[in-house]
RNA sequence: GCCCCGGUAGCUCAGCUCGGUAGAGCGGCAGCCUUGUAAGCUGUUGGUCGCGGGUUCAAAUCCCGCCCGGGGCUCCA
């Protein structure tokens, strides 16, 4: 805005008009242009009037200037879908004219570019007094203002790529191994090769990534009962139907023993919302760019948490931390609000209203968060393993940290047994030294972000969160940051891994601790109905979501509902199981097979591990089950 | 936020070009069959054609606006 008080410009007023028709009257200037008697006058309809003013900074850059402004001009022109533009030359948008012969000079190369670009371009000619008519369309884009500055002008040749060109990548094997990456052609990188996920996602931070489909997992989501969109709410908050419930309580159960039990971190809850007038709570919102949902009660202003921090943060300043106690671990599974942009939002990858289990570590020095992020990093890789999917994973890390630590890199790379890619960021531009990825990759080639944990050297002084030290002074923690992705992307990865047996021809299927449903019992007929239903009930006090198809359907009718419903095990039973006492077992993706009950439900224990295991949301009989979806 | 595509029965979709009585399969319901590892047979129910406005004697169909969804771009602790 700047430039509409001083400095100096190409300033365009862009019209849509429905009619536009001119004539040439006299000449205001001696040094007008000579024209012919058919250029005097002239009309067309449905086309972009481009007003235009030529100033006397546009003669420093005439090209660049030419070139931004022809861009803006193809880009409106595109979007209202004109069918021609008129180039007006119109004095009076500025007073810092430029001289007559740059001006004809600019606007004749404007025309020629334009003309250039395939549009149908006619120019008004320069230094005339000229009667008009222009009959604007009126929607929203139907008038617009623009200014190129002739330094915009050329930094527009290359926006932001000085920026960008600033990291460097390598790859980084758990042998110690190192492979420079160039980001202009990855696939040089032979390395890469060992880790199809890995490759994909560098294909996609290096923007060589293909023309994608919808994400498979919408249409598994809804189809398996498991989720959907909720139109009565804003986009990207979702409806859990039971089926989704389970398997959302189940991931939830998964993260909270990872924080609670294996890593003893201390459970806390905060409130969603803040006060904006709050001086920390304001300067935490503000680093999020406005991504955050407001609201306004009783005239004083809200936000929605993006994320646990605020909460957290508040509530360990006050807390009174000996260095004895450090390293000091807290988890919350935080709800949290993102307004992320519409088209942004698509099924599971992105929400407005997502899941997080978050866990902080609050660290006296640098080698203890080291310590700890390696702890995290080996609970983080059991919990990405239990999933059953692909995943690559990158570090982002200032070069000079890395150059340090390369050793501990290494170690960490030991533990997942995986290549990684490394970014590394010639100086801290982040409140984080060094954070990791778990990057999922889709069926459409895409990734999403699992697991981060961020090594904080900047946060706790800012926040006040001190501990004592022995010496008896306080000193800011070393904060290491982490979430276990979201609840929510973790269905989506996992439905978009089962999308991808489907495309290679294998059963889909969900991971045996994450089926709402693990075993079916399908009787044969009626009489065996009692019989089934006692084999459910033991399975279930065993820990197990099972049901019963007791519907009047024929055997081969129910086993392909089973099937499609993607039920892990069914166990037919009929005449010969109640005489016999063994067991006819399907299990989804390897065949039928006959076992006794013991043997089945040491199959079932071992496969589900020590993983959790929530109790059935679904009536036992199915018949009593009604249909929510699909 | 911008551009493109879509919204028809609970679900998946046809019909829309060229306006003239809203269709199929699945599901639901009823009956027959009495069932042994991916769909037994017959009948039947079910729709303000996303919402609002306009054009027309007549609109699912043509026009405009909005809502919802999908894709791309942009953006992305």
């Amino acid at each position: 805005m700047r430039s509409l008080l001083g400095g100096s410009a190409l300033r365009l007023l862009l019209i849509h008009a429905e009619e536009f028709s001119f004539e040439a009257r006299q000449k205001a200037i001696p040094s007008a242009e000579e024209v012919s008697p058919e250029r005097k006058s002239g009309s067309a309809r449905n086309a972009l009037v481009v007003f235009c003013t030529v100033e006397k900074a546009d003669g420093k850059n005439p090209d660049a200037v030419v070139e931004a402004a022809t861009n803006e001009v193809v880009e409106v022109f595109d979007k209202v879908r004109a069918s021609e533009v008129v180039v007006y030359p119109y004095a009076h948008l500025s007073k810092d004219l430029a001289p007559p012969t740059l001006a004809v000079e600019v606007l004749k190369k404007l025309e020629q570019a334009l003309m250039d670009k395939g549009l149908k371009v006619f120019r008004t000619p320069f230094g005339w007094y000229k009667a008009f008519t222009v009959k604007c369309l009126g929607h929203p884009l139907a008038e617009l203002s623009r200014t190129i500055l002739p330094e915009e002008a050329k930094l527009a040749e290359k926006p932001e790529e000085v920026e960008a060109a600033k990291s460097t990548f390598v790859v980084l094997t758990p042998e110690g191994e190192e492979y420079p990456l160039d980001m202009k052609n990855p696939l040089s990188c032979q390395v890469l090769e060992r880790d199809p996920a890995l490759k994909q996602l560098v294909l996609n931070e290096a923007g060589l990534k293909e023309e994608r489909a919808a994400p498979p997992h919408i249409k598994l989501m809804k189809r398996l009962e498991l989720v959907d969109y909720e139109p009565a709410s804003d986009i990207g908050h979702f409806r859990f139907y039971p089926k989704g419930a389970v398997l959302k309580e189940a991931l939830e159960e998964f993260a909270t023993q990872i924080a609670v039990r294996d890593l003893r971190a201390m459970k806390i809850e905060t409130p969603f919302l803040y006060r904006l007038d709050e001086p920390d709570i304001a300067e935490q919102a503000a680093r999020f760019r406005e991504r955050d949902y407001r609201l306004e009660v009783d005239d004083r202003e809200f936000t929605l948490r993006f994320a646990g921090d605020f909460g957290l943060f508040k509530m360990m300043k006050d807390v009174t931390m000996s260095y004895k106690q450090l390293p000091i671990r807290v988890y919350e599974l935080a709800p949290s609000f993102r307004l992320e942009q519409r088209g942004e939002c698509v099924g599971l990858k992105r929400l407005r209203s997502f899941t997080m289990p978050d866990l902080h570590c609050f660290c006296k020095d640098l080698g203890q968060a080291m310590n700890e992020y390696r702890e995290l990093f080996k609970q983080y890789t059991r919990l990405a393993n239990s999933m059953e999917i692909d995943y690559a994973v990158a570090f982002r890390v200032v070069k000079d940290f890395y150059l340090e630590n390369k050793e501990w890199f290494v170690e960490l790379l030991k533990i997942v047994g995986k290549p990684a890619l490394i970014e590394l960021l010639p100086e801290m531009k982040h409140y984080w030294v060094a954070k990791h990825e778990y990057q999922a990759i889709d069926s459409t080639g895409g990734n999403m972000q699992l697991v981060t944990v961020q090594l904080d050297i900047e946060d706790a002084a800012r926040y006040g969160i001190n501990y004592v030290d022995e010496d008896g002074s306080k000193k800011g923690c070393i904060i290491l940051h982490s979430s276990m992705g979201s609840i929510e992307r973790w269905i989506a990865a996992i439905l978009e891994q089962a999308a991808k047996n489907i495309a290679s021809g294998k059963p889909p299927k969900l991971p045996l601790w994450l089926s709402p449903i693990q075993v079916r019992v399908i009787p044969v007929s009626k009489a065996f109905l009692e019989y089934a239903e006692s084999l459910a009930k033991i399975l279930e006090a065993k820990g197990f979501r099972v049901d019963v198809d007791d519907r009047e359907e024929t055997v081969p009718k129910k086993i392909r509902d089973a099937e499609v419903e993607w039920i892990p095990f069914i166990v037919v039973v009929g005449e010969k199981e109640v005489s016999t006492g063994v067991l006819s077992v399907r299990e989804r993706g390897v065949g039928t097979y006959q076992v006794q009950l013991e043997e089945l439900i040491m199959k079932l224990n071992n496969a589900i591990g020590d993983k959790p295991r929530v109790p059935s949301y679904l009536p036992l009989r199915l018949s009593m089950r009604p249909r929510f979806a699909a």
